[in-house]
DNA sequence: CCATAGTTTGAATCTCAGTTCAAAGAATCC
DNA sequence: GGATTCTTTGAACTGAGATTCAAACTATGG
């Protein structure tokens, strides 16, 4: 039995691979030469790898969903001062600009929930876990006297998640009208109102 | 000169098939023959009004958002009171769940906004006359006494817009945690808390 | 170092869908 | 009704990209 290195990198490989390539061309131009040219191997290797394309692509979109979770935590959970954790929150969830990496990749990928159930499983999944992000620091925040929540800590995090949502599709289809700094301030206005809190 | 009957007929059969078949197959798998069948002619008449594919898809485009508008216009412009009237704006925006028909083909054909200039000054335009209507909206409840906004009513009628489309995304996602009940109940407890109005 | 089994390639093949086009069909004009 | 021009068709053509596959390659074990 032999084995060139670990199939397990040359699997990462692509994936980050494919990733690249629908950031770049999007998935509706998604070329089984252009992931192979983009991991530097043959196109014979990506279908050696992956025979069916559609699990590479549901792999990418699982890591994206990983990274994108732990990019958010990790700037977010150590903040101990629930008023500045849900600061740096609300800047996390929203798209840069219409070539944000990671961002992109999701957005490109969520159009798959509506016909394939294991993209809608993971996107549900993924809502609920921001979902929850949201819900812990309103919760801290409440305990420690900064917010008087105006609905359930869960209803505010659904809103939040879905006011991301609305306004991240906006700045990547290249609204003029919505960047960055307005949707952010957008939802900072929001949990201030939800929240009673004036320091956020 | 001698013409059929009409080529503006012709082209609307057009749009409306193409239509349909974006709204079942997606625009991914968008086949000229399936136009051409829900169309009832040939491939080569398709080609024939449009030898661009893409100037149908964006004229499809078009005719989505106006009848979109339409629709939502319709069913509130006439409704005087304006606490109503929000409610029922809050529903009209909304799809009733993911096979939801002119809903479904916009949030289809928005992830054309990325790399289509024109795609993105349709959206931009939609989006800025979803914000109008709901911007007259909160003007008339202020003006009538009903409402005490929290922001000016331009901020809040945009974070409507956003939690529409961003509860809509998950609706169409086939997310299980929201569907347009829930949704429709989230954006009018943001309404409630925004406007300090408990009627609505 | 040879045998073995996993890996990689690139050329050949297959497939599907877009595109072309010549001929047939239909409406209108005179 | 014949001429003209627009319309429609379907069969042939073309091209892009996916898929196959036999041969070459590479670790590793013994």
């Amino acid at each position: 039995m032999a084995r060139t290195k670990n199939q397990g990198a040359r699997r990462e490989a692509l994936i980050e691979a494919a990733g690249r390539a629908i950031a770049e061309r999007g998935l509706a131009g998604l070329r089984i030469k252009d992931i192979a040219a983009e991991a530097e191997v043959s196109a014979g290797s990506v279908l050696y790898y992956y025979p069916e394309l559609g699990d590479l692509v549901f792999e990418v979109h699982q890591a994206a969903v990983e990274r994108y979770l732990a990019h958010r935590h990790a700037g977010t959970d150590t903040i101990a001062d629930p008023v500045a954790r849900l600061r740096v929150a609300a800047g996390s969830g929203l798209p840069r600009d219409s070539d944000d990496g990671v961002h992109k990749l999701l957005y490109e990928l969520h159009g798959l929930a509506d016909r394939s159930r294991p993209h809608a499983t993971l996107m549900a999944s993924l809502y609920a876990r921001e979902v929850a992000l949201y819900t812990t620091v309103l919760e801290l925040g409440v305990a420690a006297g900064d917010f008087t929540l105006a609905a359930t800590p869960a209803d505010v995090a659904r809103d939040l998640v879905a006011l991301e949502d609305g306004y991240g599709l906006h700045i990547f289809s290249r609204n003029p009208a919505v960047d960055h700094a307005a949707a952010r301030d957008a939802v900072l206005r929001y949990a201030r109102t939800v929240t009673g809190c004036g320091r956020l």
